[in-house]
DNA sequence: TAAAAAATTTAGACTTGTCTAAAAAATATT
DNA sequence: AATATTTTTTAGACAAGTCTAAATTTTTTA
């Protein structure tokens, strides 16, 4: 099996990875804040267990064996994730900590039984789809609020912040996943939006719609 | 916080304490798996924070702040367990590992709704108790069967070996927590015993007798 | 395109937790 | 009580993962 640190790794790498072809050293060491010199240290480690692709000053990716890990770490994270808030009340601002040390529990019996006792959900409290046991996963096709036209409806489907202030902030709106709503105007002086959630007028700043995602 | 060795090293103390006034450096090796010199180091450690009461060659015992961790550590791993196998119906033989991993998710909130999304249980899959979120528990007064005289009767509540190759064995002649059983026979000549449980008539040698406890 | 800036790697060191071998202390034995 | 045995500790070393400072490579910019 992997270290703890490895495993970090390799799910950042995999997290980075969705963003730009290729990881860099510095963009690494800043989501783990660590210092690029240890970054370099681990890339060399996990290039030598064939778990990325890496050579010198060209930056890295995920082997297949790699993503495979990645996956089920992730996995794991996103069910514990969903156990906490819906088995035992967790706010879904509350739940990223506390899944970040359960993702590393390694039983895959465990967690394979833990998806069946909450029922196989495909998507975790943010949106996030969760893979199942063979990695497999449906990304559902998503867009920012702002780039959602006048008139136009959607459910409220993701984030893209996944900070406990953004979350607070859109459970105070009452804007949580699975709301239908409808952008009924937009201001052209700030690109800020104001929605219509059943009889709610909700306003909110280009910032907001911009890590507010929908499904249309 | 404390190390995950650290909170095995405490962990393991507690256990062996309940044996003996003082736990020596060889007796931790041994359950640790480790060797003598290793224990002395975190030993040292340990009496720095002070949580043991630590002096060379005179043995170990816990701090009222060394055992106030044991307790939560020993309350985790029991809770996680229960949940193995009430929620995720694991047999109580394969739960120990899973729990050993599980004991080191930091979070006392999480542990506290566990409790209470289980109905605050009071033993775990094994009969041991589990400490309240204070560290209270309540140890009833439990004797091995091979301590039972003839024709007296009691309740199953406890085992002193928790190896899977025990349990499965007692599962196997449907010897579980909970059922009522009568001692039957002892044959002098190996001290083994026949027992009663409903209609079954069950054999069970000396050394099975004094690894299961019975309420009386 | 050559110098400057930024990104990355190397070198050397530190901490944690472990090890083996040797020394020291405690305990048992004759 | 003196010696032998067992237990425990010390000494010195190692791997993992991290650090800072310096060197190297790549990228940017003038």
């Amino acid at each position: 099996m992997n270290t703890l640190a490895e495993e970090n790794y390799l799910k950042s790498i995999y997290h980075l990875s969705l963003n730009a072809e290729s990881v860099s050293t510095n963009q690494l060491a800043a989501l783990l804040s660590t210092s690029a010199a240890s970054v370099t240290d681990m890339l060399k480690k996990l290039a030598d267990k064939q778990l990325i692709n890496y050579a010198r000053y060209q930056g890295v990716s995920l082997t297949p064996a790699g993503e495979k890990i990645a996956l089920h770490i992730i996995r794991k994270h996103r069910l514990w994730e969903f156990f906490l808030v819906e088995k035992l009340d967790f706010k879904w601002d509350e739940v990223h900590e506390m899944a970040e040390e359960m993702e590393h529990i390694s039983s895959t019996e465990l967690i394979d039984r833990l998806d069946k006792f909450m029922g196989y959900p495909k998507y975790d409290p943010h949106g996030d789809p969760i893979p199942d046991s063979k990695g497999n996963f449906k990304v559902h096709e998503l867009k920012p609020v702002s780039m959602v036209a006048v008139n136009e409806c959607g459910i409220i489907s993701g984030v893209r912040d996944h900070s406990p202030a953004f979350l607070q902030y859109l459970e105070k709106q009452q804007l949580t996943i699975g709301k239908k709503i409808q952008v009924a105007e937009i201001i052209e002086y700030d690109h800020s939006m104001i929605l219509q959630a059943g009889n709610n007028r909700i306003h909110i700043s280009r910032e907001v719609a911009n890590n507010l995602l929908i499904a249309v």
